[in-house]
DNA sequence: CTTGGCACTCCAAATCGCCGAGTGCCAGGA
DNA sequence: TCCTGGCACTCGGCGATTTGGAGTGCCAAG
């Protein structure tokens, strides 16, 4: 045998082979036999000697033949190698760069649509499927609430936050106030609140609601009530979300071609919680993030790979935007898109002007 | 030949043996052979008798064989005298009737939840697809309208109509307002406003800009400016839009597994517009309608036949609701599940208590 | 270490034969 | 006039078989 391939690291030789070899299978998804890479490695070997390559190769788990007789594809760990060590980045386009900034510029700072953009765009770029999660801000910044009488006793409450995000949610509660007395109260809230984080604000809240509860009048009490039930609403509804483009387009892929494993991959895009559950592993990590097939952990991902970046609103990190797609993927334009979208949103949603 | 075959409406047994046909095809999906009508029909009659009826049904265009020696499959016109004169409707279960219920019920009144709800409902009952538009309303009351300083000049605009939906904008204004100049515009169009139709609103803001263009004081300008972008919101993002549910049932359906087709309807239904379009359709209806399979004269809904009904808030019809699926489905069961839901939900939509 | 040669393996596509289901038609019978 | 059994025929589906080609592993010679 060839002595010393588990310690030795790879040979020079071997690992342009496997750059080839992946480069070439990414191209036309078909397995890569030793006549092509002898004809394409530049590497003026025949094909004798690359098979001993690959036979090697193949040992170490970079490579794997379906069969006996058809070429090589890479495994999860050839891709993994080929990604963190032998891959040439191609830096992205002028024009791309131009045309996501614009993009991402004309959406008149709503920030809802420029996430919808910016996941639609990654979809469009890559052919696959892009996803941005919503920004999550540690501090919420409370700036007015509002009542609103609606009937009998069901009251409207409208609360803004940060840069001008609007929450609302119909209340019932056990009596009925009258229009002054909603004024009154959200006055309350607002004077003594507003420009604060909204955990304080709730915490605040509380401990307000057990020091005084008896000698408390009427109006705190609903008002700690009505800004508490806002806040039930916050947590729920907002807990953690998406924004999906593209999906279709997986379905143009020959290796997710069956029927019934596209029919759980989309299953779990509704479902949302795994994919939540990975990206949000992803906002930690300082720049691209890349889980290759089985990697993710996620069955339903096995053939997939999944490419993100984190995106931040001032120096909060507060979202991760990425591209699903095969394993397959050309991951030296992907990157690098990811990358830039990542940027450029972040850039776009920063308040400034 | 048989004569008058295109003149006489079509024989009690024919009927009896279409009705037969279908229902057995769409029982297990395969082509209906003479020697299983001949056991299953209940008519005692042998296989070559129903071969002669089949033989005329096929030339009325009935029904037709995928090739020479397979069974017959309903064509669409078949489908349609099905559904049309032969359909048995099996009344809904009382626990699915109840379940129905409590589900549309609990959603304390949130309209938008309700309507997913629903959604959701009828494809988990169904198996396939559901879709329910959002409720257009003709009359659309004012109630209330509020204007943030945000920056410079940036404002926020939420204006809450009906029972209790809130709009909301940043407005980029050509000078910049402080909060007090915001609140006696918001007080100026609330005292005039509240209670009356957006779209008279709208008229009479327009004509108020025409006529008093040169002598406006700078507060009602702005007024009008602001409430007139507001209004484009309104019309530019609720533009008809509808919340789907269970896609993916869809793919689990044998006679929709090729990709490539699941691809152009999971296309349609991201696009929305066609969908949309055809759903608008269903508003005039008086109640269930039915477009079997080309009926639609969409070439994605070729295979798929798609059942709705229009619900309504007090009088007036705001929405449809419906099923989406193959041609071959289970009419008897869909039908009266549309019909009972699309009542339910009116009930739960009903502004009442 | 490289390379040509060679035997071998295996998939994919084509071919064949056969079975079974179903049809159309006809002629005989109620 | 309608029903029915009989019969020849058609066609899709399935399994078995064949064939070609691509690719491999191994070996021995350069």
């Amino acid at each position: 045998m060839h002595a010393d391939l588990t310690d030795k690291p790879l040979s020079e030789r071997a690992q342009h082979l496997l750059k080839m070899l992946v480069e070439r299978y990414i191209r036309d998804g078909e397995p890569v036999g030793s006549r092509t890479l002898s004809r394409d490695s530049g590497l003026d070997l025949s094909p004798a000697s690359i098979r001993n390559v690959m036979a090697d190769l193949e040992e170490l788990g970079f490579v794997a033949s379906p069969h006996t007789s058809a070429g090589r594809i890479p495994t999860v760990k050839g891709y993994r190698f080929f990604v963190d060590t032998l891959l040439t980045v191609k830096p992205l386009d002028m024009r791309e760069v131009r045309l996501i900034k614009e993009q991402l510029d004309s959406e008149e700072s709503h920030p809802q649509a420029l996430l919808a953009t910016a996941s639609n765009m990654l979809s469009a770029i890559t052919h696959m499927t892009g996803v941005v999660t919503l920004p999550r801000r540690e501090h919420i910044a409370w700036r007015h609430i509002e009542f609103l009488h609606l009937s009998e006793n069901r009251v409207l409450a409208i609360l803004v936050v940060n840069e001008g995000e609007v929450q609302n949610r119909v209340l019932s509660l056990e009596r009925s106030y009258n229009a002054a007395a909603l004024l009154q109260i959200s006055n309350y809230l607002n004077t003594h609140f507003v420009g604060k984080d909204i955990h304080a604000v709730r915490v605040e809240l509380l401990n307000e609601l057990r020091r005084t509860r008896e000698r408390m009048n009427d109006l705190m009490l609903a008002a700690i009530t009505m800004a508490e039930k806002v806040f039930e609403t916050r947590g729920r509804a907002t807990d953690r979300n998406y924004v999906m483009a593209g999906e279709t387009n997986l379905m143009e892929w020959a290796e997710l071609s069956d029927v019934e494993k596209l029919r759980r991959l989309f299953e779990a895009f509704n479902q949302k919680h795994d994919i939540l559950h990975l990206l949000d592993k992803c906002t930690s990590a300082d720049g691209v993030q890349i889980f290759i097939g089985e990697e993710s952990g996620y069955k339903v991902l096995d053939e997939c790979s999944v490419v993100t970046a984190p995106y931040s609103v001032g120096e909060e990190v507060v979202g991760v935007l990425g591209v699903i797609g095969p394993t397959r993927m050309a991951y030296e334009r992907v990157i690098p898109l990811v990358d830039m979208t990542a940027r450029l949103l972040s850039v776009a949603l920063n308040p400034r002007k």
